[in-house]
DNA sequence: ATAGTTTCTTACCATAGGTCAATTTTTTTC
DNA sequence: GAAAAAAATTGACCTATGGTAAGAAACTAT
């Protein structure tokens, strides 16, 4: 599949472009592959970039200056990851992007971006609406993590992303979820047995 | 202060309108105020409006099934708040949102929004702009939610929201912690005495 | 001002989840 | 497919925070 025709069948699925703006698109974006165990971005590195992942998974994670791991956010196919609150401000990244499974990704420049917003306000629609649904699901996320406990955290998390679930591991989930992997493993052992 | 002028002046302050725009704004927006202890909205009810507030304190919460209360959002001047899930969505409110200090709101339906946004390309840039900003801090939160002690979370929160302190009880701000009101008297507490 | 209500504090015990260390299981690599 | 490395589990103990209950302090309204 050309970049042209999986941008416009996949990542823009919905709009509709015209010839002009199909070029413009092309321009924009560039492929990229990315083998497991890989950082696509580390703390303290300038963040140009957000990424589309046309296949595998990713997670961002934050170093806390203790040392701790912390998962802020998985990414599989059809979603975007970055170090957003930097790639928004133009700033230096806080936190690091591993590759947990080899992945394909299309990234696109700040740049770029705001001059794809500039030509075709339906870009600009459409992330608006992105945004949207993250902040819901950021929202719904701290409500979470205030109300419930580690076990109904876990068995959501595995409910709402099964297929995050088969990507990454169990320690990956327990840094997401803000308890220890041995919690977790007591956890999963709980539920086994009733 | 006519309603036009505070539109202009405050809320899209840095944005500029012809005038057929300003109208457009004015017709809108509505102003209304609103008593320290109502509800603005409560949960299950549809979400059809957001709010700027222009004055006072406002917070949305969420009530677990357990009967305990969350709280997920502060407002004061300067900042919009609305049940945003449901909002987005044209669904039902989960939460719960009350006025804390006497306020004066401008509200707009997501109708007149997605009008705005059609006949103003700019608007709906301003909006993803805060939309990022919002995403940005929640996604701190998540952070500091999963990284930082109760104590730690505290001190960040009276640091960096020094006007929202003043106008909120300590059991707002321990439900926003995501702790009793009996922990952060202790933290407080331990805090003065060193 | 005084009574009533709401909010905050304190004390004591309970518990979810953390820490450390050892062991088993799974995955990777040659 | 054997050895090495990484991940997951388990047990014993610890700590931060929760729950309950009572009293103190701070507002509110007459």
């Amino acid at each position: 599949m050309t970049l042209e025709t999986e941008l416009i069948t996949t990542i823009f699925n919905g709009l509709s472009f015209t010839l002009e703006e199909r070029k413009l698109l092309t321009r924009s974006f560039e492929k990229l592959h990315l083998p497991k165990h890989s950082l696509l971005l580390k703390a303290g590195e300038a963040v140009y970039e957000q990424y589309y992942v046309a296949e595998g998974c990713l997670r961002t994670y934050y170093i806390a200056p203790d040392g701790k791991e912390h998962t802020v956010q998985f990414a599989i196919t059809d979603w975007w990851i970055s170090d957003y609150t930097a790639f928004f401000n133009s700033s230096n990244a806080l936190m690091h992007i591993e590759c947990i499974q080899d992945a394909t990704l299309y990234k696109i420049s700040k740049n770029d971006m705001e001059q794809l917003y500039h030509h075709m306000p339906k870009l600009e629609s459409y992330f608006r609406k992105k945004m949207e649904r993250a902040f819901a699901s950021f929202q719904k996320r701290i409500i979470a993590n205030l109300s419930q406990t580690a076990s109904e955290r876990y068995l959501n998390f595995i409910n709402t992303y099964p297929n995050i679930e088969q990507n990454v591991k169990n320690y990956h989930i327990a840094s997401y979820l803000g308890i220890t992997t041995q919690s977790l493993s007591r956890i999963r052992k709980e539920l086994v047995q009733g």
